[in-house]
DNA sequence: TGGCAGCCCACCTGATTTGATAGGTGTATC
DNA sequence: GATACACCTATCAAATCAGGTGGGCTGCCA
């Protein structure tokens, strides 16, 4: 299957089953028998406990195992995903970051379930939203390293489809609307400002500005100004 | 020129000039003579002034009138980009935010630079990252919406294939070093801890916790916390 | 017209943070 | 053996914040 082909089916695609059956062949005919196709950023930690794979086609006994270890905590190609731009093969993570024995440990078991070889692809979104595409191969793979370049860009093309797909379903809504002041407010916070600063900038009194900030912290349900300021970054309302 | 054909050159091109001729045609074929590649987020506020563009062949006069307008702060498609995932048409923004009407002056006046009809791909990276790839149609596009499936797959492949290039040149290193417990102490911050709680979890005094988180202050340059966490996840030390 | 929301201001108390200073340990590097 | 740095502890005063209460103003919508 030509990249193309791949990329103009999956456009046109228009059921989750039918992107996943592309995927599973695109990802086959590159020597990888295997992919996953994971959320890692969640509103809700639990989620992530419920849904540690939106896609996939790897050995359920393996998944199973995966959720009942927990191992989405652990795993370091989860961990590291969201630090990395492009594509990268499992064994570069191994290499570069210090893993603990666990985490060894369960690399070797994902080996012995048939994931030998692996890339994985994170797709950054807005708002720190990550995605991770992962490739493996039950065999090992010849040479994994020469096809990180195509392998991004059908990630990237599966994704991309797959959200068009999910678009409707898929609300992307702030949980929290915070009025005009109270972002104005967070946002100085954010940039070290004290109330007294944001007081004489916005030319209004310093009590003013903490009973904006008081109702901030409530919305946001924050304990501290420093949690407001990084709960309404997660949740869009303010830039970085 | 079939998309296979520019990710597979683009892939093996060596140097920038080649890699942006490549995109010139690649745009060219699909209707647009015009594209800009710009990153959006800048460690230093600085350096967005002096560099608006990595890579672009947009006319010269319109760049030259949009850095001296300092045009960056101000265009709706550079200001929105960040929040969106995937590639929209220009006239999108225009109906779904309020541009004030200085905003509405300048989408007016780059029409009348030749660069009518547009689509804007906004590329997001880990910490917040964010590039934008324009491509532009200087005497309008009949129907810019039907290829935006295929602007997506080659603006992330140039945006891949240009930071390839790059990559010796590109550090993406941290501009600070925190200490491990400073950057612990932080993290719980960042989830609203205050310093005795962090004592208690870290096992350690109430002191020592506040001598590290200002010694954190110091190094990034914060009068706050609050300042020295956003800080933080902005230089990629910490998990938003 | 009443309810609701955003916005503005004030007062209060206790908890927390900031910023300085001053001492100790261990470890790694030259 | 000196130097640097991470790490731990401590004390202190001034500034700031958290959390609560109370009130008044506007504009919107049912």
């Amino acid at each position: 299957m030509r990249i193309t082909d791949f990329i103009d089916q999956s456009n046109s695609a228009d059921s989750e089953e039918q992107l996943i059956a592309l995927m599973k062949q695109a990802a086959g005919d590159m020597g990888f028998d295997r992919f996953a196709y994971c959320l890692l950023t969640h509103r809700d930690p639990d989620d992530a406990e419920r849904h540690p794979a939106i896609a996939h086609n790897f050995p359920e006994e393996w998944k199973d195992y995966y959720v009942e270890q927990n191992y989405q905590t652990k795993d370091p190609v989860v961990l590291f995903a969201p630090e990395i731009e492009g594509p990268f093969l499992w064994t570069t993570i191994n290499d570069s970051y210090n893993l603990d024995s666990s985490q060894i440990n369960l690399m070797n078991q994902a080996g012995e379930c048939g994931l030998r070889d692996g890339v994985g692809v994170p797709l950054h979104g807005p708002r720190g939203k990550v995605c991770l595409v992962t490739f493996a191969a039950g065999d090992g793979h010849p040479d994994p390293g020469r096809k990180l370049a195509r392998l991004d860009v059908i990630a990237a093309q599966f994704h991309s489809a797959y959200s068009k797909i999910r678009r409707s379903a898929n609300e992307d809504q702030a949980v929290v609307a915070l009025s005009a002041r109270e972002r104005e407010c967070l946002q100085w916070i954010a940039s070290g400002k004290s109330s007294w600063d944001i007081g004489v900038i916005l030319d209004i009194s310093e009590n003013t500005v903490n009973f904006h900030i008081k109702n901030a912290l409530h919305k946001l349900d924050a304990n501290t100004r420093t949690l407001a300021v990084v709960k309404a970054i997660r949740y869009g309302l303010l830039r970085l």
